[in-house]
DNA sequence: TCCTGCCTTCCCAAAAGGGATATTTACGCG
DNA sequence: CGCGTAAATATCCCTTTTGGGAAGGCAGGA
């Protein structure tokens, strides 16, 4: 009766082998697919719908898997204007990214009585519904929904809990594959490649704002005195920053951060 | 007393929120720390040591948190040769990755009273040991050591359990880490241009030969005592090449020496 | 023989590394 | 609206490393 959708329910693997293939599969073209098998092996589900929003234009659909001969009837209508209705799409254009909604948390009272509900839910015949949002740059960000039909149970406790302990591993995981290398380092021609390139860019994510701009002065030849007059506070600040810096790129010393440079030189020289 | 090792306890995350951040840290300099953070919310230890194997090679070591002057007691003597005893090396060379074992699976019944542990085990105040072997692409591996020391209680049954759950995970992400996109596109020759054709030059006619050799050794990242150990020669001897190389350049510090590579690469890039 | 490159050992001052602790500011959360 | 967290700022104290000076031994070549 529910095969409105493609039965890719994954081949039973526990959460942390799902992990695993879905880490193995970042920058692939599969990984989607293995990051919604990661979702099932920690609560199953059948329908799945993975929607890219970007500020100012309607959701982009990435993934889903509804079966091809009704796609256009399930995310077509939905991607047309059904998703101004979605009580997921208006509360994470609300709130704040990343995060974990059950249906629960943001159906109206009367959600059941609702146009939405009893025009689009039903005909694609969803029980329950939760969904991911992910933050992404560039003001993107990722829209999982992941749905159980007619014929299942709805999400338990039990199912939320683990779902929302899976949020920020989820998070990093999306972010690392939709933010891929080309993302980085395609930083427009000119004023970006090469060392200006590899300076600013030196340590990005790990790195405070801060943090960075003291390593890159450090990495020119200042010395802590030199670096605090450069960026206006004392040098027992500088101090304070180059030690959070080495312990964040599990260095101990300013030779060492020199051959971390070098060899991020290097491998982007290679690419 | 345990103060051999670096304190780097992390920050007291919980193993979804440490993966989180490893993940975020895939193909950045800092992510073999963050990967250790994720083990130490797994199951909390102090010594660390992550050694690259390859087939035919002695170890090569890649990150550790042995405090820096006693690295060359602890780590530089296991390089050495003191690895060919050790009865994690010897297992893993026998057996077959991934996988994870503990001390008391490898270790001969006798251990205790053997010379490795004598001379070596006790000399570094460990207390008890277990280890990772990920096989990476081209026949290297990745041979993970992780210690309790003296002061710490033994690997309980339950923290083997939980290590050896995380092992899957684990190795996908050492795997993504440490096989880039440089892995392919790894063009072979033109040994002459790039950042090791400015180390080569770097100084030609102004600097003789040893002293070159010396500013290459520094500009990677070695300390005076590092230098003296590749030259084969001593600590001392090591400075007084730093002060006539700084002197010949004009500059008075590593910091500065750093700067005018950084210079002379520019200027190469540009031609 | 002298000169230069290379190695070595002292001593002393400056800089860097590491731990502890505290204040201010900003921001998300309840 | 307070609360807690994180970042950024700052100081104090201590150890290790680095930088700089002086003085010397040992090789090979002009």
């Amino acid at each position: 009766m529910a095969a409105f959708y493609t039965d890719d329910t994954g081949p039973g693997l526990t959460p942390p082998e799902a992990l695993a293939e879905a880490i193995a599969a970042i920058g692939a073209p599969g990984f989607v697919p293995r990051a919604v098998d990661y979702l099932r092996a920690v609560a199953p589900f059948r329908g799945c719908l993975l929607l890219m929003l970007e500020d100012g234009r309607p959701p982009m659909r990435v993934y889903d898997n509804v079966r091809e001969d009704r796609r256009d009837a399930v995310i077509g209508r939905y991607l047309e204007g059904a998703y101004l209705l979605d009580p997921f799409y208006v509360a994470f254009r609300a709130g704040r990214a990343p995060a974990f909604l059950h249906l629960s948390e943001v159906a109206p009272d009367r959600f059941a009585q609702s146009t939405y509900c009893r025009e689009y839910y039903h005909s694609i015949r969803l029980q329950d519904e939760a969904a991911f949002l992910i933050d992404l740059p560039e003001r993107r960000h990722l829209f999982y929904s992941i749905g159980r039909l007619a014929d299942q149970p709805r999400f338990t406790a039990a199912d939320l809990r683990a779902l929302r302990a899976a949020l920020s591993v989820f998070a990093a995981l999306n972010r690392r594959h939709f933010t891929p290398a080309a993302q980085q380092s395609r930083r427009g021609a000119g004023a970006g490649t090469g060392i200006d390139g590899a300076l600013s860019e030196f340590g990005a994510g790990l790195l405070t704002d801060r943090e960075r701009e003291i390593a890159i002065l450090v990495l020119k030849g200042h010395s802590s005195k030199s670096v605090a007059r450069m960026a206006g506070i004392s040098p027992g600040t500088v101090k304070i920053h180059r030690k959070n810096i080495y312990r964040k790129l599990g260095i101990s010393s300013q030779s060492e951060l020199f051959a971390l440079f070098l060899g991020a030189l290097s491998r982007q020289s290679a690419a």
